[in-house]
DNA sequence: TTGAAAGCGCTAACAC
DNA sequence: GTGTTAGCGCTTTCAA
């Protein structure tokens, strides 16, 4: 403290210490919860002489004493994407619980970009690191290569898809399968898929899945337009589609609720309705699909709780994901024929 | 390195200087982007070595040797709520573009939860803090302290609303008055409103504002249906009011438009229609306003942008909110009369 | 320009 | 049970 008692800078450990007229040793002890004993009149000075202070722990101090953070980063493409919204709030949940921080960083579904925030992320030494953002086929070189770079300083890397030292799988082809199989059987015959994003394995999967299971009930995929999962990707594909001719009783397969959200809208702008006239399913089940009218026909992937098994990956030692079975939830976007 | 030349802990500045043949402050020089000039045939040596054992400068070491960290600290009731998604994504923009880390979490809308974060928070020495979660009328007691608690230690904080060193103000008020003025003049004379957050100063300024404006028309609200701002919570408030008898050319207004999504689904379960029977509009301008079928009428806040503004007044020595003028946005959810 | 050395705030042996 | 002290990895005076 200077004269007129104004402190200058944070109170320190040191401070603590002395105004409890105790070591630094002990203050630490009482304050940071180790294990060791300390005697109850030390340790009601200590506290009480920080709660005078205001005393809180410096955090990077901390870490780079102990030589642990306490942080979880996660990258993501885009944060307002209720698909990313949805992981980011399942493993904020985990790590808050835990008292982690969660870090986020956004891609913008650019490998590059993903490569350098990843390499960025290294000098957090995070405890785990969850990348819910990845757009490659294969994995990247450069992601699989920053990610490698994560090992030696202990830290996890989880990855919805390949890649990372963990996994989180999601039966994307499986899902797919079914919903093509559960459309033919509401009668659908033809389809176009929109919103297709090219070397992107989850939507690979999904349209093999899908052009596999419709295939099996008598069905076809007409067209496919590539994009990306993106709305205004699903609108252009879909407009796209419009100009070209889509014929009443056609279903469209967008390859992610947000692309068939996306696609509704064209639908609608091109003086088409949904439902009887086109017919539209989606991919997810994120909240927006239950919000639209008619409500989306899509493939439920329990996104939070994913983002939650998403953190226990990255902080349990032993981890094995739950089996995950997707459902088909069909709504009044496909009233089948 | 051991023996076989594997590396078991990650390479230190020190490790780098050795390698280079240089002092560990040289190696420091170069890898940081002092001022310092450094012969161009060290940095070189620097830089090769540094890039042979694929260091990374530890973020907490530099942090505490520097005493100031790279994080900006974001606050948001529930990050897949899209109101706080677009104000997240803004934030982020701004962060990654200026190489600063954001930290994301979550109050789920409670207070006592909303003071301990910030507490722990404390502990990252942030460079700024943004609260974009806040519930209170008059910011909470506890809340201002921990804000507080960030003066001495270099942080800056940025509040919606007050509270903060710094705040973003949306003029809610203001865009409900022209909302209720404009409905009133589409001919709409009776509504109700919901979603009204007990003791939630944007909650009040909103039904205020529209108050006026409507009744300045001549409209009036008949009912006011109490509950937070999720869509959960719009749907419930809009069914209790539909049991309690909704004529036929009501509007409702919803105090956002996460509510008003939430009212729309109750009213078609209801058996009810949303536009000419029932009218519908809310506040924000959130996407899924624009999803929704019928599209709803609105109050556009530019989210990221202002998410974006948050951090600048984070950071920025010099900050000052730029004028923002809230647009009234009719869609088709209110038709008129 | 370069390097030695003293911190930054905290933790964890190790000794008393 | 408590205190001393040597680090953690990095930055930054201060001499040379």
């Amino acid at each position: 403290m200077n004269a007129d008692g104004m402190r200058t800078s944070p109170p320190t450990l040191h401070d603590v210490a002395r105004v409890a007229g105790v070591s630094l040793a002990t203050a630490s002890r009482v304050l940071n919860g180790s294990e060791r004993k300390v005697a109850e009149s030390f340790r009601e000075r200590v506290e009480k002489a920080a709660e005078e202070l205001g005393y809180t722990a410096n955090a990077s101090a901390q870490a780079t004493a102990r030589g642990t953070s306490a942080v979880i980063a996660l990258l993501v493409a885009d944060i307002a994407d209720p698909y990313f919204g949805q992981i980011a709030a399942g493993v904020a949940r985990g790590a808050d619980a835990q008292g982690l921080i969660v870090t986020v960083a956004i891609t913008e579904r650019d490998a590059d970009r993903e490569a350098k925030i990843l390499r960025a992320l290294r000098g957090q030494r995070p405890r785990g690191v969850i990348l819910a953002a990845s757009r490659a086929e294969t994995p990247d070189a450069r992601t699989t290569a920053e990610l490698a770079a994560f090992a030696p300083l202990g830290g996890r890397t989880v990855t919805f898809g390949e890649g990372g030292d963990r996994s989180i799988r999601i039966d994307n082809r499986g899902g797919a399968e079914r919903l093509g199989r559960e459309m033919a059987a509401r009668g659908y015959r033809r389809a176009i898929a929109i919103g297709a994003d090219e070397g992107v394995r989850t939507s690979d999967d999904r349209l093999a899945g899908f052009t596999a299971g419709f295939g099996d009930g008598g069905g076809r995929i007409e067209r496919v337009y590539r994009g990306t999962f993106e709305r205004e990707s699903g609108a252009a594909s879909m407009t796209t589609a419009l100009a070209e001719g889509v014929d009443a009783g056609t279903l469209v397969f967008a390859l992610s609720d947000v692309v068939a959200v996306g696609a509704m809208t064209a639908i609608r702008d091109g003086g088409r309705s949904v439902g009887d006239d086109i017919a539209v399913c989606g991919f997810d089940d994120v909240p927006v699909s239950r919000d639209v009218t008619p409500r989306l026909t899509t493939v439920r992937v329990p996104l939070a709780d994913l983002g939650y098994e998403a953190f226990r990956a990255t902080v349990d030692a032993e981890w094995e994901q739950p089996p995950l079975e997707l459902e088909v939830v069909v709504r009044e976007s496909t009233p089948g024929r």
